[in-house]
DNA sequence: GTGAACTTCTTCCTAAAGAC
DNA sequence: GTCTTTAGGAAGAAGTTCAC
C-alpha cells in the first residue's frame, strides 16, 4: 500500500477512534442518568405490560428513547431515511450509532458477532461460508458522504449493545464498538463479516478486531460500558471472558 | 380509504459441524 | 457420545408502497 493511502487509512481510524472515545466518555459521565433512564418503564409498568408482545423486546424500544435523550448534544440529527437507529452530522463527519438489544437466551447473538443491517454499515468484502464459494458484500452506506455542496465527510458506524436477562431484566453487559468504515478492508479484509440470519445479510465479528489496528497505540475498537458480574451466572460470565478481559483493562488504564 | 404485499430489523429456533 | 457453536430459516413487528 502507498504511503498517500495508507495515511488515508490512519485518518480514517483516527477519527474513528476520536468519536468512540467522545461517545464512551460522553456516556460514562451519564452513567448513572443512563441506568436511571432504563429503570423509568418500571414506574408504570402495569399500564404497557399486557401489551408486550413475545416478539417484542422490552429494551429496544424503550432504550433507543434512552439514547437519544442522553445524545441530545453530540450533534444535528440527519433525517436520512438509510441509516442506524440514530444517525447525526458533525463538523467532520457522519455517525451512525445503532442500538443493539440481546436476551441471555440468545447469547449466541451476542458473544463473538452481533447481527448488522445493510443500511447500518459501509463495510464491503467477501462473506466466507463453509464449503461454499464467497458470497460478495458491500453494505448501503458510502464511506464518505458528500453534500450538495461538493464537501465529503467520512461515514462512521457504532454500535451500542445490551445484553440483558429476559427472565428479569436485569442488564448483564453494554458494550460500545466501532465497525470499520469500508476503506479499512484493505487492513481487516474478511475476517470481520460472517454469514447473516440470511443470504446477503452479515454478522460483524467484532472480536475479530479488537483494535484500531494503524493507530500506534493500539486503542481499542470495543469499549465496555457497563459490567454488571453481581447479574451474571457463572456460565454467561465464562462465555463473556474476551469482555471481561476487555473491562478489566479498560479499567486499569 | 383500505388492505394486500413488500421491506427491514429483530427474535426465536434448529440442523449440522466442531470440540471435548 | 454429548455438549457447544455456527449458519441461517422462519416468522413477528412496524413501517411503506401500491393496486383497487
Amino acid at each position: 500500500m502507498d504511503t498517500e493511502k495508507l495515511n488515508e487509512l490512519r485518518k480514517v481510524e483516527f477519527w474513528e477512534n476520536e468519536y468512540l472515545e467522545s461517545i464512551f466518555y460522553s456516556l460514562s459521565l451519564d452513567r448513572q442518568k443512563m441506568l436511571e433512564g432504563f429503570s423509568t418503564k418500571e414506574e408504570i409498568k402495569e399500564d404497557w405490560e399486557e401489551y408486550l408482545g413475545d416478539q417484542t423486546s422490552s429494551f429496544a424500544t424503550g432504550s433507543e428513547r434512552i439514547f437519544y435523550w442522553l445524545f441530545n448534544q453530540f450533534g444535528k440529527p440527519n433525517s436520512s431515511p438509510v441509516g442506524s437507529d440514530m444517525f447525526f452530522e458533525t463538523y467532520n463527519a457522519y455517525v451512525h450509532i445503532d442500538i443493539k438489544t440481546v436476551t441471555l437466551s440468545n447469547i449466541g447473538d451476542f458473544r463473538r458477532n452481533i447481527f448488522v443491517g445493510d443500511n447500518q454499515n459501509s463495510y464491503m468484502g467477501n462473506i466466507n461460508v463453509r464449503g461454499k464459494e464467497p458470497r460478495p458484500y458491500k453494505g448501503h452506506l458510502p464511506t464518505y458522504y458528500t453534500k450538495s455542496n461538493g464537501k465529503k465527510k467520512i461515514c462512521l458506524t457504532y454500535f451500542i449493545t445490551i445484553l440483558y436477562d429476559e427472565t428479569n431484566l436485569d442488564l448483564q453487559t453494554i458494550l460500545i464498538m466501532c465497525m470499520p468504515n469500508g476503506l479499512l478492508n484493505k487492513v481487516y479484509g474478511d475476517k470481520i463479516i460472517s454469514p447473516g440470519k440470511n443470504p446477503g445479510k452479515i454478522r460483524f465479528n467484532y472480536t475479530s478486531c479488537p483494535y484500531f489496528e494503524l493507530l500506534d497505540e493500539r486503542a481499542s475498537r470495543i469499549k465496555v460500558l457497563l459490567w454488571k458480574e453481581e447479574n451474571m451466572e457463572e456460565s454467561v460470565e465464562k462465555k463473556l471472558s474476551f469482555i471481561k478481559e476487555l473491562y478489566e483493562r479498560q479499567d486499569k488504564s
